[in-house]
DNA sequence: AAGCGTTGTCACAATACCGTCAATCAACTG
DNA sequence: CAGTTGATTGACGGTATTGTGACAACGCTT
C-alpha cells in the first residue's frame, strides 16, 4: 500500500452530499479536505495544493466557474485535475466549465462509485506520479510528496523551478519535450517566459543531478528540445 | 526552424471555444493555426498544408460543407484528415459532412479531451509518426516521440534534417520520392534549396543507418528519386 | 534592513549542422 | 567504346542552435 494518501479538496455546500462523498473517498484511501466555501477553497488549494479538486458547480460565495478560473491562474495548481459536479440541465454551464479548465464533469445524480471511477481515471491520466509514489529512472529518484530528489542514494537540493522541471521530465520519461511544451508545462500556459530560459534551467538542473557523478541523464535534441532518460 | 510538431488548422468562429481548443491542442503538443474565416482557411491550407483540419460546421463566410468540399478538391490536401464540429440536432448535416469527405465528426457539447482523442485516432490512421507510433522497417526503427533511431537495436545519431528525412521515408515505405517531393516534404514548401542538396542529405543518412552494418536500405532510382525499403 | 538563495534575461562562446560546389564516379545511349 | 547524363563524395565556410557565466531583480528569512 501507499504510505501517503492522495489528498482531495472537495468543494460542496450540500452537507448531506458532502458527507457521503467524504465517506466514499476515504473508503478509497484518499485524504479529503472539505469546505463549502469557494474562497476558502482557494486558500486551502494555494497553501497546500491537493492532488485533485472536486468542485460543485453551485456553491454559495463564488460560482464554480470563477473558482475554477482562479485556480487555473496559479501555476502551482495549473496541472491539478478538477472535476466538476453539475446538475442535470446545466449543459450550458458544463461547456463553460470545460472552457475554464475543468478536466471532467459528472452530472447529478451520480453514484459515488461513478465519481471515484472518474477521479481515478483523471488522476491516472494527468498525474501518473501521484497514482504511484516516488518515481525512479535508473539511480535517479524523485519523491513528489516529500519534495526530495536523490541520485545514487545521495540527496540533491533543487530550487522550486528545477524541481518542477525534473518532475515534468520524470512524468514523461524518454519523451522529447520542446521548449514551448516545457514553458507551458512547468511555468504555466499563460506565462510569458523566454524560451531560452528553459535552456538555462535545464543547465542548472543538469549541474545539480550530475553533481554526484554519473552520466548526463538529460539529452539535448537539437532543434527539438530535451528529454530525460 | 522547422519543428516536427504536427500542425493543425482550426476553423472556428466562436472565440471562447477556439481559445479553449487551441490551448488543449497545444497542451497535446500540436502547433495550431486558427482562423474564424472559411476563405482564409482555404488560403492557409493551400499555402501550408496542415496535418489535420478541425472544421466547425457553422462558420460565417462559408458553410462548413462548402469549405470541406473545396479543401478536398486540392490534390495536395486530399489526404489531410478533416474533423467536423457539429451542434446537436444537425444530424442531417453530419451525414452530408461525411459524404463530402470529412473523416470524423464530433457533436457539441464535447470535452476537449474527447476531441483530442478523436484527432489522435484519425492521425494514427493517416500519419503514424505524428501519433507517436514507432515505425519499423525490417531492423530499422524510428521512435518519433523519443526522437530515436535504431538499427538492429543499436542507437543511431542523426542530425535534425537527417531525422526528418528518414521519418519522411518511413511514412512512405517503398515509395519512390522525387527530389522535388523530398524538398517540399522535408524542407518545406517555401524552401529555396538546391535539389542536389537532397543527394547530400541522402548520402549522410545512408552513411548513418548503414554504419552499424547491414544492407543499404535506401534505393537510388536513377532520374526519379530515392526510396526506402 | 540586510543577507541569502533563486530566477529570468542577456551577451558571448562553442558547437553541430547544413547547403553548396567541384571533382569523381557510375550508368545509360547509340 | 566514346559520350552524355545523372549520382556520389569530400571539403569547406557560414549559420543556426545550444552552452555558459554574469548580473540584476525578487522574495524570504532573520
Amino acid at each position: 500500500m501507499n504510505t501517503m494518501a492522495p489528498t482531495l479538496l472537495l468543494v460542496e455546500d450540500d452537507p448531506a452530499l458532502a458527507e457521503l462523498l467524504v465517506w466514499s473517498f476515504e473508503a478509497e484511501g484518499y485524504k479529503v479536505l472539505q469546505t463549502p466555501d469557494g474562497e476558502e477553497a482557494l486558500l486551502i488549494a494555494t497553501e497546500t495544493p491537493p492532488d485533485a479538486i472536486i468542485l460543485d458547480w453551485m456553491i454559495e460565495q463564488l460560482s464554480g466557474i470563477e473558482v475554477c478560473r482562479r485556480l487555473r491562474r496559479h501555476p502551482e495548481l495549473a496541472s491539478v485535475p478538477i472535476i466538476m459536479l453539475t446538475a442535470r440541465g446545466e449543459e450550458e454551464d458544463r461547456i463553460r466549465g470545460l472552457e475554464t479548465g475543468a478536466d471532467d464533469y459528472v452530472t447529478k445524480p451520480f453514484s459515488p462509485r461513478e465519481l471515484t471511477a472518474r477521479l481515478a481515471a483523471v488522476m491516472r491520466r494527468t498525474r501518473p506520479a501521484l497514482a504511484g509514489q516516488t518515481m525512479r529512472i535508473e539511480d535517479l529518484e524523485l519523491d513528489p510528496v516529500a519534495h526530495r530528489v536523490r541520485r545514487d542514494g545521495k540527496e540533491i537540493a533543487l530550487g522550486p523551478t528545477e524541481f518542477r522541471l525534473l518532475q515534468h521530465f520524470m512524468e514523461r520519461p524518454g519523451r522529447v519535450l520542446s521548449r514551448a511544451q516545457l514553458v507551458t508545462g512547468v511555468w504555466g500556459h499563460d506565462s510569458d517566459i523566454e524560451e531560452r530560459t528553459v535552456d538555462v534551467q535545464v543547465k542548472r538542473l543538469r549541474a545539480a543531478i550530475n553533481s554526484t557523478g554519473g552520466r548526463d541523464m538529460i539529452r539535448t535534441v537539437r532543434s527539438a528540445g530535451y528529454s530525460l532518460g
